[in-house]
DNA sequence: ATCTATCACTTGCATTATAATAGTCGCAAG
DNA sequence: CTTGCGACTATTATAATGCAAGTGATAGAT
């Protein structure tokens, strides 16, 4: 069964998820920002089948995520290298990873950032560029932008009618 | 076929993706921190088939992202809300929601995230809370955390090794 | 020349998930 | 009693997923 597709939405929260595609793909762009770029790479890291490796690297080329860099001719091969567009993933990931850490590690972290001037550990927050201020507050709300149809200045407008649980951004 | 599980992963990405399960369950987040409680609201919102969305409500509450409030004995009906570690859940979408704004609305953005105080389009940025430097910089990088196992270890360290694409964190 | 190893896939197939849609159930209200 | 509402449940056809074997195009060694 196809799944239902986002891309006609007009969330961009969809049409992130849309183009994204899957979850292995994910996965995948944490491994190139790891700087690993070869089929074989992502295959041994991931532990995946080859046929959805190859769906998952072709729809992200497609996607306009990786480009591929010809590293050889004979026979052509190709490095898999993030664009700006998959560079620009990042805050997504680092969300992930810090969310990760804080509620699906008993263990405590496999995983953490660090700043490489000072060495301590690295505590990610979100925050509105602008004013400096935290964003996961109710000082900030979501609205209705100038593209926006009716369909979603509705979806926003109702949730405005119930501010209850929806005191704090996001989208 | 089943999706291969991530939860067996020791990455905090891979946890946190097996954890919201899939797609919808982003969208059905969305709508959550929107205010909506009831199924019929996610359903309206969301134009997704009733099993389909009590299957991914089910299993938002089984992995402890929303949890179900009694609101009618007879016949017993619950809303749906937020748990901590669902609204902990804001960065990721905000994220995506900067993302999509950047990348996929070439007829500009419909939705926005305002300053209640100033009235000003807010731009979302990831930073360290420390150190208030922006995370998707070279400062940064991602290391093995004290629960790393040896798999981690390799994967983060054959990362370094190749530091050309991986000058910036993530994951 | 042949053989071997490597890398990047491709192919076939069985299992499971997905989405559409009709139906069911437990009420309250009329 | 009937009707309507809200929250599901059940059925079914289609598509996706993952496993595992296989293929093809080389380069290098013999």
């Amino acid at each position: 069964m196809q799944r239902k597709s986002f891309g006609t939405m007009q969330c961009p929260i969809a049409r992130s998820l849309e183009r994204v595609g899957e979850w292995w793909s994910i996965l995948i762009l944490r491994d190139a920002f790891h700087g690993l770029t070869r089929f074989d790479q992502f295959q041994k890291s991931l532990d995946i089948a080859p046929n959805m490796l190859t769906r998952r690297l072709n729809a992200l080329v497609e996607s306009g995520l990786l480009e591929r860099r010809l590293y050889s001719e004979h026979p052509p091969r190709h490095d898999y290298v993030l664009t700006e567009r998959g560079r620009d993933f990042s805050p997504i990931l680092l969300a992930l990873l810090a969310w990760g850490n804080k509620h699906f590690a008993p263990e405590g972290p496999s995983v953490v950032l660090l700043d490489r001037e000072t060495g301590a550990e690295a505590q990610p927050m979100m925050i509105d560029k602008l004013s400096g201020k935290p964003l996961a507050t109710s000082r900030f709300r979501t609205a209705p932008g100038p593209a926006a149809d009716a369909r979603t200045r509705a979806r926003l407008e109702a949730g405005r009618a119930t501010p209850k649980t929806a005191s704090r951004a996001p989208g």
